[in-house]
DNA sequence: TATATTAGTTAGCTTAACTAACCATTAACC
DNA sequence: GGTTAATGGTTAGTTAAGCTAACTAATATA
């Protein structure tokens, strides 16, 4: 909680400096890494709620970032990068990675590794509760 | 950023159940752990800027969690828990103890403690590449 | 075929942050 | 010692990012 909020807060600088916000940038990077997904599997990666998914993807459709597809399912809008979306994906890509390892520096890749693996837990001990009800 | 939003939906769920709101609590936290601080140490603590804390601290005091004391200083504003505070506080943190021994089932405290040393030392280098601007 | 489920949207609300502009009080400087 | 700086706090107004409730359109199921 207490690592959040700075983190949060220098993420949203240096992603500002391209005119993004950290919820853009968190689908961004899902739709470069999987080549198009939903807006229901989006919200379900994000976990909130499809209306909040639903703002984030118009704002990033009338930034000309992402695109639908259409698919067999007419209710469905599967969704993926532009070409714009995938080269600014690429340029901002370089500037958290540039944050990423000013953050860590100093920090041992395998305590990193671990610190991952234990936040991994947490995580999915949190959604098996959420399901588990 | 992915442990971070269901952790927070959690915490809020548990502290929903005491009328309080996660931001509040962490102030409940500090007070009880520091006797009393003012407004700009509050807001210092949680990296928050004054106004945000005025709001917070505003609701805690209309709910009696808190009261101001007077200082030498006319300007400055320390707050402490009050009786009915400090009750609600460990009431609060018998639920939230109970939930965070949940979350790190099956986590060895070994790993735990370097988690958590990992997580400052991310903190701190945020800090202070704040400051040192 | 009628009903239930699923995908997505719209409308309206809330929390928790922010900046800019301000007042009161104390500290610092010639 | 009086003017100017800095510090502590508040008010007003804005924003991001979430939520629920209620809805439409399309597909699945009984």
């Amino acid at each position: 909680m207490l690592l959040y909020r700075p983190f949060e807060h220098h993420l949203n600088i240096e992603l500002g400096k391209h005119g993004l916000y950290r919820a853009e940038w968190t689908i961004l990077y899902y739709l470069a890494n999987n080549e198009s997904a939903t807006l229901v599997e989006l919200a379900h990666y994000q976990r909130v709620e499809k209306p909040t998914m639903t703002r984030i993807i118009r704002s990033l459709e009338e930034s000309g970032f992402i695109e639908h597809i259409p698919g067999k399912d007419r209710r469905e809008k599967p969704m993926k990068l532009t070409e714009l979306g995938k080269k600014v994906y690429a340029e901002v890509r370089v500037t958290v990675d540039r944050f990423e390892q000013d953050i860590l520096e100093g920090i041992s890749e395998e305590q990193q590794l671990e610190a991952i693996e234990v936040m991994n837990a947490i995580r999915n001990q949190l959604i098996s509760k959420e399901s588990g009800k």
